[in-house]
DNA sequence: ACTCCAATAT
DNA sequence: AATATTGGAG
């Protein structure tokens, strides 16, 4: 019962690179984008990574994408935390063969302005009528993105937007203002990206005719070589790359998931780095964000 | 089964 | 403060 927590600071890495194009690449094309969401397995074994004191620098250092390993986590101490705890009982039941993934509580994602952007592209790309959580959450195709976190982020979202909506208009200067809500016109995250025309109004009464906006074919789903970026096993195939941390030791004996951080191959654009930062209490939270500018 | 929303918990 | 979780309702 006592929080002493301050300095909170959040420490979000965002490197400047060019990251997609702007656009969700068209849903043809679209998945060779994966990040990853570390496993509460992993992130338990890294957890104290030491010295991740990576601050966020007000302006991105260099654009200069070059192999910008960060100090290499010692990741050594594997300290696991809790051997007692149910941790993995791979003796599952007989009865569905899940991975052991479940019932274990991952780590709050953290939505970086580059994942909301990707939130953003996803939605108005789907339209509106389409955008919900399940197929919000298809079309990002964000390793470890659960239906939970799409559902809540789209939530927080919507109610941004009626925010800004009520937020002009004739209401301004009257008590519209007191829309309710403090309003942190700091809405950090939400500011960040801007937001689709089509998004604040739904449709326009009459006159005035905007872009269909075309709504690409629904859902598509692209099985390929998505595996090969989701769920990558163990013994890797490639040589590690420069960007890559070959922390997988300990996920590599644990039955089902892994994770790693996986770079395009061909492309010198992504960089995806992962980042733990803790906040307060010593709560961890896991970062994942492919490079971009913001 | 899924979405939506508000309230609440962490 | 930002996310997650829960519960009722459609």
């Amino acid at each position: 019962m006592k929080e002493s927590d301050d300095s909170n600071n959040n420490n979000n890495i965002r490197w400047s690179s060019k990251w997609e194009e702007d656009e969700l690449p068209s849903p043809d094309e679209l998945m060779p984008l994966s990040q990853s969401l570390i496993t509460p397995d992993l992130a338990l074994a890294f957890d104290i990574s030491t010295n991740l004191t990576l601050q966020t620098p007000p302006l991105p250092p260099p654009p200069r994408p070059s192999v910008h390993h960060l100090s290499q986590p010692p990741l050594p101490p594997l300290i696991d935390p809790q051997p007692s705890d149910f941790a993995d009982s791979s003796g599952e039941l007989g009865s569905g063969g899940d991975e052991p993934a479940r019932t274990l509580k991952r780590p709050r994602l953290v939505w970086t302005p580059q994942l909301h952007k990707r939130f953003v592209d996803a939605v108005a790309h789907l339209g509106i009528k389409n955008a919900v959580p399940k197929t919000i959450m298809q079309l990002m195709s964000v390793d470890g993105l659960t239906r939970e976190n799409v559902a809540s982020h789209l939530q927080k979202y919507r109610l941004y937007l009626k925010r800004v909506q009520g937020l002009s208009t004739g209401g301004c200067g009257a008590n519209g203002g007191g829309a309710g809500a403090g309003d942190p016109v700091t809405d950090h995250l939400f500011a960040s990206s801007p937001v689709p025309p089509h998004f604040l109004h739904p449709v326009r009464p009459s006159s005035d005719h905007y872009l269909p906006f075309v709504p690409v074919a629904a859902l598509q789903q692209h099985h390929q070589m998505a595996a090969a970026h989701t769920r990558l096993q163990p013994p890797f195939q490639r040589p590690l790359a420069q960007f890559e941390h070959p922390f997988l030791s300990r996920a590599g004996q644990q039955p089902g998931y892994s994770v790693g951080a996986l770079v395009h191959s061909q492309a010198q654009l992504y960089a995806e780095d992962l980042n733990m930062a803790h906040a307060n209490g010593g709560r961890k939270v896991l970062t994942l964000f492919p490079s971009g500018d913001d």
